[in-house]
DNA sequence: CATACGGACT
DNA sequence: AGTCCGTATG
């Protein structure tokens, strides 16, 4: 049996507001590690998937693993019954036809719950490959919503350029054309994020054994998701490493003070690694900053970088997160241009009420992968570009 | 070539939020003065006069005069993808078919360019009847869009009377009638105050200081006849101060001619002293002036009149400019009165949220002129009174 | 016909 | 800033 206790319900909610109008329905496939929902839009043309970690729950116990088939439309129902600091626990028995939810206010004066009928799901999961990505940009996710959404207004589809000038969206259309460039704090680098596994999650939180399969691997080898059937396909979505150096680089983005206003939190050297990543740090030339990054950029063993605590269980400081919220984080093993529909990314865009960052991992000729992590787990679109040049 | 720099973007957001729904597409004409927009309501009902003077950008440059036909929606939807704060610049090449328009963050991290795609407009400007005011109101603009929108919910129009009571705005609907009056602060004096035109503005900004008051006796009876050139070499029109009268009166700036008869009255600027600013663009390229005026313009801030200051109304409003918003300053040579469509009213109201205040003048039979001046410039409307007493 | 998005008003 | 209404799109 499955029971999953959530600290607050508005997680789910707003998790069931981001992929509603994308998925009619889907299975909830919950096991020891967490429940898993991956699922194709409607049109079968973007991929969303959505991961909540058990670590991520109040309290979780999953004996073994069981896909919940729910209609999406009415677990949003359902989920609007719930007050958004209620605490929210699914429950569902061994083959039970139905998921319970029940809603607890936190001061437990009230207690509320529902039964949602389950359905049966044909999953025909897709395979998500595993990809390198040639470039990534992690920058804040209403920064995302806006731009996909003014060039929305334009045209019907978006050209992403990554270059050394930094990211460019550009869209033409009937009555203007449009294009944002979004510069970046400190050099670009090459890429050294890639998207986590969730038993990386998992150990990234918190470290423990628990993870299942390919649980020692997987540290390793970034693989992108787990696909079911077909991931025969072992190549392992490390993030090419190569061409990673680009020329100027001196300080970590997080040196950089864009506003010209003067940060009187200058970096404690120790404590917070707050952005790094890089891993080129090798420069050390004499700039103001510490070196704080020392692991060895080629293989990062464990590409920690702040993403990873931020996401991460290691909740300590997602307020902090606060103040990395306007950086822009850039980079790019080689020049990318890709061009997708609008329709699908501001769709995608509204996983920014889940957090205030999102991250955007490209290559050319393969699907876009948009990455929202939150607290207790993350939500990924994959979206493949046009071609041609329509 | 035109270069224009706005340092708000949201001036030219608001602006034409203003207009959009008056207006479908219009010239805005360009010239080394600034850049001036008019035209009629889709039902020719109303016209509506803009001017961006030149010394209300951060940059401005236009080597030559040059119209630039926009279509009011399209140019809304590009302004949309502004953040308010952006640093605005429109640029457009001569004989160009596009507007290009770009925005900078504050801390430039993001640069959005748009090229918005012009169109010939055949611009037959109406001429803009010089007109002498027998009546003028200067009070808080959200005051007047809450009249005008309370109004509107009971009938079609109103009649706005001016008498030594206050002016008074009465709509008479089919479940009740209703009316407001506003006593103004202080006696009720003779008119002093007319439209200024830009230059005019201009040199209140800086000679500010400079006023003097009450120059001549005139004051009691402004007159509305001097048409004058002579504007600018006493002082400004500045509004009395305390409740003493000013009396300053001269030309009123545009000439507007709703029925479509022109009667150009050149205002030559005399030598020295610039006063012109008609908005009527035929002859407006040909009178290129330059702006000598410019010394101390460095802070092309919001021609504060001397309004402001003077009335000391022990308001204690909130912010400092609010000292001046509770304010109602009314002047009046002869009883007016006059009725309205309460429509246009409440589109004209919009532009409140450019300003503070609203000024409105008028005489029997004659166009009523709703103003609102922000830092930058002024957007004008007028409005023919209806007739009989429909 | 229903859903979603954008704009207006309080 | 939030809510509601209207318009547009699917």
């Amino acid at each position: 049996m499955l029971e999953a206790k959530l600290a607050e319900a508005s997680i789910l909610k707003k998790l069931l507001d981001a992929i509603k109008e994308l998925v009619n329905d889907a299975n909830f496939e919950c096991n020891e590690e967490g429940i898993n929902l991956q699922a194709m839009d409607n049109s079968h043309v973007a991929l969303v998937a959505v991961k909540l970690q058990q670590t991520g729950f109040r309290k979780y116990r999953c004996d073994r693993p069981m896909p919940l088939g729910v209609n999406i439309a009415s677990l949003t129902k359902v989920l609007k019954c719930a007050k958004d600091d209620d605490l929210c626990t699914l429950k569902a028995a061994d083959e039970a036809d139905v998921l319970n939810l029940v809603y607890e206010a936190k001061n437990s004066d009230r207690i509320a719950e529902y039964d949602l009928k389950l359905m049966d799901i044909d999953s025909d999961q897709l395979a998500i490959p595993d990809t390198e990505y040639d470039a990534y940009i992690k920058f804040p996710a209403n920064e995302f919503s806006r731009i996909v959404r003014d060039l929305a207004s334009l045209g019907e589809s978006v050209r992403i350029d990554v270059s050394k000038e930094g990211v460019r969206f550009a869209s033409d259309g009937e009555a203007a054309n449009g294009s944002v460039l979004l510069k970046g704090q400190g050099p670009i680098t090459g890429v050294t994020n890639r998207p986590k596994s969730s038993e990386e999650e998992d150990e990234d939180a918190e470290g423990s054994g628990v993870k299942k399969e390919d649980a020692a691997g997987a540290k390793e080898k970034p693989k992108v998701e787990e696909i079911s059937e077909d991931d025969e396909e072992d190549e392992k979505p490390k993030v090419k490493k190569e061409k990673k150096t680009k020329v100027k680089k001196e300080k970590a983005d997080g040196d950089v003070d864009m506003d010209g206003e003067d940060d009187e939190k200058e970096y404690e050297d120790e404590g917070e690694e707050e952005v790094d990543n890089e891993d080129s740090d090798e420069e050390g030339d004499g700039k103001k900053r510490k070196k704080k990054e020392s692991s060895s950029g080629k293989s990062p063993k464990k590409p920690r970088t702040v993403n990873g605590q931020a996401k991460g269980k290691g909740k300590g400081k997602s307020k902090e997160d606060d103040g990395e919220d306007s950086e822009i984080l850039i980079q790019m093993n080689s020049h990318v241009s890709l061009t997708f529909s609008l329709k699908y990314l501001v769709n995608f865009s509204k996983s920014a009420s889940l957090t205030n960052k999102v991250e955007l991992y490209m290559s050319n000729d393969v699907p876009l992968l948009v990455s929202y992590d939150f607290g207790p787990g993350y939500i990924r679109y994959y979206l493949a570009p046009k071609i041609g040049d329509d």
